[in-house]
DNA sequence: CAAATTTATATTGCGCACAATATAATTTGA
DNA sequence: TCAAATTATATTGTGCGCAATATAAATTTG
């Protein structure tokens, strides 16, 4: 009830502009990744795969923490664009190995601009850039206290 | 392709780790608040209205940077809950006034100590959650430079 | 005051994110 | 060796988040 020091009140929620940060910036990918043809859970796939391929959806999901029930329809997604191949690996017919196609690489040349393009698209300097990355290190430091 | 300085490798990424916070709040919020049914979007909505009540939907939207293709079924639900009643403002029709219901204003007394859970959930001491807001402030001050 | 414009919400469609569960392959161990 | 446990992915169902569009009410203008 003492205003001040209500828990409860919407400027007092330290995680709130976090869930606002991330809608944002998703939002802000949008335009870029279009022309691309990705969304971004897509995009960061893909960024996944161009580091190293092939690679199984649990490798994947390991990087990105997401699950099967979120890459399985992403994935088929990727392959009906014609961006991805999955099969069943040989050796454990449990696991899938997902690898990118020549298209799928070579989409990797007309991503280069898309981390300046963003960086324009928030308005921000290169020193802002480095401001954002440190605070965003420091969120992600402290929330990893648990998993 | 020199690896070191690759604007594509995922651990250069400033946004992908806010990504990844954003997934693990919602996720570390869940089990807490299911105690109360509400999901985290609707506990948003929920401490707009206990704050000022009634409000419409886009002065909802306004506060939580959410529009009325989120808002509109997200309301609808906490209606079937019973925990806010819509109704056309006679003012002005097209205006939906939203309003907490009895049970949906005493609901706000059940989640007092939801901030002191998550606080708990995340492992983090209110030290540290202090210097969390501290570097969820500098984010937030950084990505607005837009809007 | 009527037509055009603006404003507020609703609807549709798509793609996540994730819990819960299912299925199938592999590994373990009595 | 073979039944139980484990592991990897898939499926189902719910609820966002948002672009695009629709609808209807209010406001502005000619």
């Amino acid at each position: 009830m003492d205003d001040e020091n209500d828990p409860l009140r919407l400027d007092r929620q330290v995680c709130f502009p976090l869930y606002a940060a991330s809608n944002r910036l998703t939002r802000a990918y949008r335009p870029i990744l279009d022309r691309l043809g990705l969304t971004y859970a897509q995009y960061l796939v893909m960024l996944v795969l161009w580091e190293e391929a092939p690679q199984s959806v649990g490798s994947i999901g390991a990087r990105l923490h997401l699950d099967s029930g979120t890459l399985t329809p992403l994935l088929k997604r990727l392959e009906a664009a014609g961006l991805v191949t999955r099969r069943r690996d040989p050796e454990d017919e449990r696991r899938l190995i997902v690898t990118p196609t020549e298209t799928g690489a070579a989409l990797r040349a007309e991503a280069q601009d898309v981390p300046m393009s963003l960086c324009e698209a928030l308005g921000l300097t290169e020193v802002e850039m480095h401001e954002l990355a440190g605070a965003v290190g420091t969120v992600t430091r402290l929330l990893q206290h648990d998993t």
